[in-house]
DNA sequence: TTTGGAATTGCGAACGGTTTGCAGTATGAT
DNA sequence: ATCATACTGCAAACCGTTCGCAATTCCAAA
């Protein structure tokens, strides 16, 4: 079967080994922002020879052909995710970790009018939010 | 002589050695954003016998009583600002790497009520903007 | 002021995430 | 099928950062 981001490799021309069908299948199914080691330990579960220096340089090639993006998230490691046309930016739950995406045209167009004031074109920008839920946002620790 | 961090530190209860001091004035006359590389130059520059561990602890440890503030710009390693009340952002000159602060109120607004419509309460934030100057925004590469 | 114990320092080794050189292997145009 | 080229696995190297340890410095109390 060929997945979604398999197809996206080819369309670019990429020559499709075992391995990369393998880490484009575990990245077309990954729904979240998975490190490296998350993306090859699924890929390992499908198949146990692929070693993680292919991975790194298999998603490197990726994100050069910009099928997927990296995430810088602040813990470290890169993260990833598809690539996609539309900006958007993350909150962090500091809490329990999770990721939530939103785009904001509000947010964009002020960005781009405190870049020009200053005198800059953006060529690129990112926001995170970490925040914790507001209905417990008063408990523990 | 007393910089204006070294007062801070004194005021924070923190136990002042020869290389504080060095580190202290290092900070207190700097007017970028240096990573730990280059406190440790300038620092060996008024005494030599300065390790870079101990810029690396002395750091950290100004970073925990809230004297100065690390940035993360994405460039790997970590740098460096005096602590202020204002929330702040970047934009960094791809071009130069110069670097730019600004604020803007609307921005903090804008934020708030994205995470409030989340359903989340602000702990941290951060935007950078990378960009490059608008009068050669069409030029070299 | 000298003293003593706790805190700090310098060194080098270790760390964690990532990249790379190399020899062997797989790919897909011919 | 063939073959040059590109890819892989391994282990070593990399880079920013942290840490263990023995030696040194600080400063509060005497």
């Amino acid at each position: 079967m060929t997945s979604r981001l398999e197809a996206l490799c080819l369309e670019k021309g990429l020559k499709m080994t075992g391995q990369r069908r393998v880490i484009a299948q575990v990245l077309s199914d990954a729904d979240d922002h998975p490190d490296v080691e998350e993306v090859h330990r699924r890929a390992a579960q499908i198949d146990s020879r692929i070693s993680i220096a292919t991975v790194y340089r298999t998603m490197r090639l990726l994100e050069d052909v910009e099928v997927i993006e990296r995430v810088d998230l602040g813990d470290g490691r890169a993260r990833y995710e598809e690539a996609s046309a539309d900006h958007h930016h993350h909150l962090i739950d500091t809490r329990s970790g999770r990721i939530i995406e939103f785009a904001s045209p509000e947010l964009e167009a002020i960005k781009e009018k405190i870049a020009r004031d200053l005198g800059y074109k953006i060529v690129g920008h990112r926001l995170e939010i970490y925040g914790v839920p507001l209905d417990d946002a008063g408990e523990g620790q």
